[in-house]
DNA sequence: AGGCGTAATGTAAGCGGTTACATTCGTCAA
DNA sequence: TTGACGAATGTAACCGCTTACATTACGCCT
């Protein structure tokens, strides 16, 4: 096996002379096997191992009008909750003939949108994007992507295609339903970014509260900036000193409830 | 501005008759704008805009076999250090016409060797591989890979191309040294994965050891599995339970870190 | 033997750009 | 006035593959 020759780029042609078939039997063998007879489609699979051949994918695409690519669009890479999600990603992506594209989209929906037109016009094989608060203009090409477009890590009414995922409102419902069951009437909420996905968090947050007759004084504590394990300690110093009385807390993520159990021990407090 | 017309692509030879001229010229005023008056240029920098027209990369990457990709191959998704080149990487494209494609080797030599052939195929704009540990097969491609090639996050001799990073080995010696200094004589090290990256820095705590004289014990915990925070309570835990004299600790990363501070705090043991 | 249906393969026209080379045209020096 | 030259644009081949359609080969029936 002769793997190495990358920039002498063996063609399908090439394999095809070897064989002495012509390049669409080469090509049919790659795409639709069962069309091909057993004797000719078992020397083109030798050729093409012992030739290293390797489809061009460019071509492939042009000629096809599609890619194998599959266009991943998250807010961002560096929260650990994304990287869980490319890992997932790629565990299912590996071994099969399709490669992952990764937007990254700051938070900011123009800049989703722009990631959105750019993949769609490689005319990829599925779409990946997380939640439900894109633009106009973005959800119009979703919906007539011509490709599947899977929603993630959110859910809502009038998906583009398919959506799998939670509702935050609900959960962060539950959540404070859980807290306030253990006994806890005090309960604190710590925020960062709040980016809509956030704020329905906090609306859970605070619808639940209300259910319970609970007021909130002072107890909740956001900011706009992003997330981070000292935000968390910043923010939970911030809410023990406005509201003392707080006996328990809700950290719309784990940076923040990190920073925040750092600096809980820190003032000694107690953590179940 | 009709920006939605992305099933109905519009093409460079829509733009070209939109502004009566042929498809070179268009595809001059993108490529090298200099050669082009500035009257057409401008009145097909227009037409661009309105019609929405965006260039298909699979015929610009065929017509002129090379890609605006950059590769990217990391050892996994799911480590905060990756994440952190990644928001690095995607920072430094944007706004580029370069887009970005993400290869994870789950620190499998073979598996990276495959992806590099993978991507070698679209002829990349550049490629950017993590470390020196490539088998000779990634070598070769990669030495003649016809693109510029960075090594990140380690360096050594004999780099394919470029390289940025820092030695593991040496950064292990000067923390332990650090240690030392600070005046602990009986250090621990906490180790998981152990890959080479990993090993060499257990080379360098226990070269450091050695230079000053100091014995190893059963002071260095490891295990070949995949680092968590977990883990490193664990490790740390068996750590102390069969090395009780040790005075301070040597993480390999951020993940057993945590893990092994939340069992100090466990253990009430002090941390500075 | 002749005709026909089917399976296997070949032929060739694109896919949407890039780019070497040819052409046109205006300018200017002789 | 004429020829040469350079700048701007057009022409067309090609990149490597896919795929509709044409062709060939073969087995079977009448």
């Amino acid at each position: 096996m002769n793997k190495n020759n990358v920039n002498k780029s063996v063609t399908m042609r090439d394999v095809a002379d070897h064989v002495g078939v012509s390049v669409a039997t080469v090509s049919r063998t790659l795409r639709n096997p069962e069309v091909v007879s057993p004797a000719v489609r078992d020397k083109i699979a030798a050729a093409i191992e012992s030739l290293g051949y390797l489809p061009d994918p460019a071509a492939r695409a042009l000629a096809s009008t599609r890619s194998d690519i599959i266009g991943v669009i998250l807010p961002s890479v560096s929260n650990n909750v994304f990287a869980d999600v490319m890992d997932g990603i790629y565990s299912a992506v590996e071994g099969t003939h399709h490669s992952v594209q990764l937007g990254y989209s700051r938070y900011a929906p123009l800049s989703e949108e722009n990631l959105i037109r750019v993949f769609l016009r490689q005319r990829p094989a599925g779409l990946i994007v997380a939640g439900i608060d894109q633009t106009e203009a973005a959800q119009a090409l979703l919906r007539e992507a011509g490709c599947p477009v899977v929603q993630i890590m959110e859910t809502g009414s009038n998906p583009y295609d398919r959506m799998i995922g939670f509702s935050h409102y609900d959960a962060a419902r539950a959540a404070t339903a859980h807290l306030i069951a253990q006994g806890y009437r005090r309960p604190g909420f710590l925020g960062a970014r709040m980016d809509p996905r956030t704020q329905r968090r906090l609306h859970g947050f605070r619808d639940e509260l209300r259910a319970h007759g609970i007021e909130e004084g002072k107890r909740i504590q956001t900011t706009t900036r992003p997330s981070s394990v000292t935000l968390g300690s910043h923010l939970l110093a911030q809410l023990m000193d406005l509201a003392p009385e707080t006996d328990a807390i809700f950290c719309i993520n784990d940076d923040l409830a990190l920073g925040a159990m750092f600096e809980a021990q820190r003032r000694n407090l107690r953590i179940p």
